[in-house]
RNA sequence: GCCACCGUAGCUCAGUCGGCAGAGCGACGCUUUCGUAAAGCGUAGGUCCUCGGUUCAAGUCCGAGCGGUGGCUCCA
C-alpha cells in the first residue's frame, strides 16, 4: 500500500502501482475525465504513471491532480500535440529525422531533419492527419531502457539525431524514457496526456529554419510551430488576441499615423523620421536633456566617422567587423589591399589569384604590392601590407560613441577633483546588421543612442552606477513603461571573446550585482550576454507579439580606460586609472520610439502626441473662428490643426478619433458668441467606448486645462494589450525532450 | 546570413484555367453647411517589385535579383 497526501492535506491509502488517474477515479469520475497529468512531490508526471515510482523517503507521497484548468496541464497537452504533429508528418513525408519538440510560451514546435521542404501549403494536410490521430485517441505509453539499449533502439529507427543526443546531451542519464503512441515512438522525458483525444483544438502555425542544438555550424532543420488548447473557444480567443496584437505593431501604426518610413530607395534598415515621428523623438530628447543637465551631465558632439586605428585600440575593430559597414579607404587600393590581407591570413589564396591582386594593386598605385608578393612568409607579407595600410587614411562609420568620448576625456589632464566627468551625446552610430535581423525601428542599421560616458574614480563607481539606474527607471516611469525586466548580463567564463582580466570582470560583475541588490530592483542574471568590454544591466521590454528587446542599458567598463591609457591625478599626486560607465536610458531613439508606439498602441499622451489638438469646425462658416482659436493655442505652445473639409462634424470627430488625436475642439457659432470652445476628450469615460464630450468652456479654461496636463507629463491611458505571451522554459529544460 | 512565405492604385486587399487592370478607404472636384464616431454624386490615380525566359498572349508559368514578414543564428 502507498500513502498519498492530497493538496487539501488529507492522506489516503492506495494499492501499490496506483496511478494519479486511479486516485482521481476514487474521488469522482468527472475528475478522472478532467485529469490531464499530476504533480507528484513537485514534479509534473503522467497521470497514468504508477505514483510509487516517484516516492521519496518514507512519508506520504504528495500528489496534486492537474486538470484542464491548470496552466501546467496546458504545457503537457501542447507537448503531446507536438508528438501528434511529428507522427502526422512522419506519415506524410519519408525520411523524417526527429530532433527536439518542446513547448513554448504559447504553443509548441518540433524540429525535423527532412530533405523535402515543408511549406505552408502542407499545413492543411498535416492538420488533417493530426485530426485523424486525435480522433483515434490512442494512449501515450511510457517505457524506459538503458543508454546502450536506447542508442541501438534509435539507430534501428534511423533516428540519428536522437542517438547523438543520448551520447552527448544525455550522457549523465543511465535510464532513458520513451513514449509510444501507435506506430510513433520518441525519446522523450515526458510527461504526456493520457491519450490524444484530450486535444480539443490545435493549429499548425508556421514553419521556419533552425539549427541543430541552436548552433549555426550544425545542420539546419525545419521547425514547425503549432499551438493547442483544451477547448476550441480558448484557441479562437488566442488567435483573435494575436491578430489584435498585430494591429498595434509599430510598423503598421507608423505607416498609418505617418510617423516614420523605411524605404529601400534610402537603404535597408535606414529610417526616415517623418514630421510626426520626429516630433515625438524631439520631445523625448528635450525631456531627457533637461534631466541630464539636472544630474550634472555635459553635452558633447562628435563626428560620424573616426579613424580605424581608434577602433583597433578600443577593440571594436576587427572584433565586430562583420557587423560594421566596410571601412572608408583614403587610397583607391585600400579595399583591395585589405582584402588581400584577409585572404592571406585565411590561407586560401591561389598563386594565380594573388598575382592578379598584386598586379591590380600596383596599377591602382599601391607601391608595396611587389614587396608583398616577394615576402618570404605569410606573416612578412601581411606585415608589409599592414605597414602600407597604416600610412593610408582609413575611416570607420562609427559603430559606437565611446572611443570619441574617451578622446574627449583625454583632451586635457584630469584631476580627481574633476571627477566624475559625464559626457552626453545623442550619438548616431551605424551597424551593418544582417538583413534577416532588421525589424522596423526595433532593429535598424543607423541608430541614435542617448549615449553618455561617465569617467569616475573606483570609489565613485557605486554612487554613479546607482544614479544611472535611477535615471533609467525615471525615464521608463515617465512614459508609463512599467512592464520591463532587468537583466544582469555577465560574461561567459568559457569564451575568449572578452577583453580584460578575470579579476577586473569579477570585480565589475559583483559591483553591479551589489548595487542592483541594494536598489531593491528585481533582476535575473544571464551568462554570456555581456559586452566584450564589461558587464551590463539591461532593461528588457516586450513588443506587441511578446518578443523581448533591450532598451536601456548601464555598462561597467574597466577595460577601455586601460586600452586607452586613461588617467587622472589623485589626491596622492600620482596617476590613477578612471573607471568608465556606459549608459543609455532609452537605448536608441529608434527602438525606444518603436516600442513606445506599441506601448501606447499609437495613442500618445498629450505631452508626446505629434498632433495634440484638432479643431473641428461645425460648418465652413466657423472656419474664421477656428483660425482664431488655432492662433491662440499655437501661441500657448500647442500642436494644433484644423479639419477644413466640408464634411459633417460627426465625420471630422470620427477621423480625429481614429487618428488618435488626444483632444478635439468643436467650434461653431455658439462657441464664437461666448469666446469658447467645446472640448472633446479622445478617451472614453469608464465603461464606455468612443470619446467624451467635456462640454463648452471659455478658451482660457481649455488652455489652462490642457497646459496642466502637458506640464505634468501626464499619462492618462495605456491601452493594455489583451495578448499575453508566457515565459518560455529555459533551453536546458527544453532540450531534455 | 540561413529556412519558409509574401510583393497589384497613397492605404487595405481581390484578380478563377495564361486572354481588356478591379473594389473599399483616402485624395481631388461639385452639391451639401450639418453640434460630439462615416452626407451624396463625380473625377483622377497602375513600371502588377526589377531583369530575363516560356508562350500567339504573362499580374498569373519558370529562373535570377531586390525588398518585406515570421522564425533560426547574431546583437558593441
Amino acid at each position: 500500500m502507498i500513502q498519498v497526501k492530497l493538496p487539501d492535506g488529507t492522506v489516503k491509502e492506495y494499492a501499490d502501482g496506483s496511478t494519479a488517474l486511479d486516485v482521481a477515479m476514487s474521488i469522482g469520475e468527472r475528475l478522472a475525465q478532467a485529469t490531464i497529468a499530476a504533480e507528484v512531490n513537485g514534479t509534473v508526471v503522467d497521470a497514468m504513471r504508477p505514483i510509487d515510482e516517484l516516492a521519496e523517503g518514507d512519508g506520504p507521497i504528495e500528489l496534486s491532480l492537474l486538470t484542464t484548468r491548470d496552466a501546467k496541464a496546458l504545457g503537457v497537452l501542447r507537448h503531446s500535440c507536438a508528438h501528434v504533429m511529428a507522427r502526422a508528418i512522419m506519415r506524410l513525408f519519408d525520411g523524417v529525422g526527429l530532433a527536439f519538440g518542446p513547448t513554448t510560451g504559447n504553443g509548441f514546435y518540433y524540429d525535423f531533419d527532412l530533405a523535402t521542404p515543408i511549406s505552408e501549403d502542407d499545413f492543411p494536410k498535416i492538420e488533417a492527419e493530426m485530426q485523424k490521430i486525435v480522433k483515434e485517441a490512442e494512449p501515450f505509453e511510457r517505457f524506459s531502457m538503458t543508454r546502450d539499449e536506447a542508442v541501438t533502439f534509435c539507430r534501428d529507427l534511423n533516428q540519428e539525431l536522437k542517438c547523438e543526443h543520448i551520447e552527448t546531451g544525455l550522457a549523465d542519464y543511465d535510464s532513458l524514457s520513451f513514449y509510444r503512441q501507435g506506430e510513433f515512438v520518441d525519446l522523450c522525458r515526458g510527461p504526456h496526456i493520457p491519450d490524444a483525444g484530450r486535444i480539443k483544438a490545435f493549429k499548425v502555425l508556421s514553419v521556419a529554419g533552425a539549427y541543430w542544438k541552436g548552433d549555426a555550424s550544425n545542420r539546419s532543420l525545419q521547425r514547425v510551430y503549432g499551438t493547442a488548447f483544451f477547448s476550441k473557444d480558448d484557441q479562437k480567443e488566442y488567435l483573435a488576441q494575436l491578430e489584435e496584437a498585430k494591429r498595434r505593431d509599430h510598423r503598421v501604426l507608423g505607416k498609418q499615423l505617418g510617423l516614420f518610413n523605411i524605404s529601400n530607395d534610402v537603404g535597408q534598415g535606414l529610417s526616415l523620421w517623418l514630421p510626426k515621428g520626429a516630433t515625438v523623438r524631439a520631445l523625448l530628447e528635450e525631456f531627457i536633456k533637461k534631466e541630464l543637465m539636472a544630474r550634472g551631465y555635459q553635452p558633447v558632439y562628435s563626428p560620424h566617422i573616426g579613424r580605424v586605428e581608434m577602433y583597433e585600440t578600443s577593440g571594436h575593430f576587427p572584433y565586430y567587423r562583420e557587423s560594421q559597414f566596410a571601412p572608408i579607404f583614403g587610397h583607391d587600393a585600400g579595399q583591395l589591399v585589405d582584402y588581400w590581407i584577409r585572404r592571406s591570413q585565411e590561407g586560401d589564396l591561389s598563386t594565380e589569384d594573388e598575382q592578379q591582386i598584386a598586379h591590380t594593386a600596383e596599377l591602382m598605385g599601391c607601391g608595396c604590392a611587389c614587396d608583398a608578393l616577394k615576402a618570404p612568409s605569410v606573416d612578412d607579407k601581411v606585415n608589409v601590407l599592414h605597414t602600407w595600410e597604416k600610412t593610408q587614411e582609413r575611416y570607420l562609420l562609427k559603430p559606437m560613441n565611446c572611443p570619441h568620448h574617451v578622446q574627449m576625456y583625454k583632451s586635457q589632464p584630469r584631476s580627481y577633483r574633476d571627477l566624475p566627468v559625464r559626457l552626453a551625446e545623442f550619438g548616431t552610430v551605424y551597424r551593418h546588421e544582417a538583413s534577416g535581423q532588421l525589424n522596423g525601428l526595433l532593429r535598424v542599421r543607423g541608430l541614435t543612442q542617448d549615449d553618455a560616458h561617465l569617467f569616475c574614480t573606483p570609489e565613485q563607481v557605486e554612487a554613479e552606477f546607482k544614479d544611472t539606474l535611477d535615471l533609467v527607471k525615471f525615464v521608463l516611469e515617465s512614459v508609463g513603461l512599467d512592464d520591463y525586466r532587468i537583466q544582469l548580463s555577465k560574461r561567459d567564463p568559457n569564451s575568449d571573446k572578452y577583453v580584460g582580466s578575470d579579476e577586473l570582470w569579477d570585480n565589475a560583475e559583483s559591483t553591479l550585482r551589489r548595487v542592483l541588490e541594494e536598489s531593491g530592483l528585481n533582476f535575473t542574471e544571464c551568462e554570456g550576454e555581456a559586452a566584450f568590454y564589461g558587464p551590463k544591466a539591461d532593461f528588457m521590454v516586450k513588443d506587441c507579439i511578446g518578443r523581448e528587446w533591450q532598451l536601456g542599458t548601464v555598462q561597467l567598463d574597466y577595460n577601455l580606460p586601460a586600452r586607452f591609457d586613461l588617467e587622472y591625478i589623485g589626491a596622492d599626486n600620482k596617476p590613477h586609472q578612471p573607471v568608465m560607465i556606459h549608459r543609455a536610458p532609452f537605448g536608441s531613439m529608434e527602438r525606444f520610439v518603436g516600442m513606445l508606439i506599441e506601448h501606447f498602441a499609437g495613442a500618445f499622451p498629450l505631452w508626446l502626441a505629434p498632433e495634440q489638438i484638432r479643431i473641428c469646425p461645425v460648418t465652413d462658416k466657423a472656419l474664421d473662428y477656428a483660425e482664431k482659436v488655432q492662433q491662440r493655442f499655437r501661441r500657448e505652445g500647442f500642436r494644433v490643426t484644423i479639419d477644413r473639409r466640408s464634411a459633417k462634424v460627426n465625420a471630422k470627430i470620427r477621423d480625429a478619433q481614429l487618428d488618435l488625436i488626444p483632444y478635439m475642439l468643436i467650434v461653431g457659432p455658439k462657441d464664437e458668441e461666448q469666446n469658447a470652445v467645446s472640448l472633446r476628450d479622445r478617451i472614453a469615460k469608464e465603461g464606455e467606448t468612443g470619446g467624451t464630450d467635456l462640454g463648452m468652456m471659455p478658451i482660457d479654461a481649455a488652455v489652462a486645462r490642457l497646459k496642466e496636463e502637458v506640464n505634468a507629463l501626464r499619462v492618462r491611458q495605456v491601452v493594455k494589450s489583451q495578448f499575453r505571451s508566457f515565459e518560455t522554459t529555459d533551453d536546458e529544460e527544453q532540450h531534455e525532450y
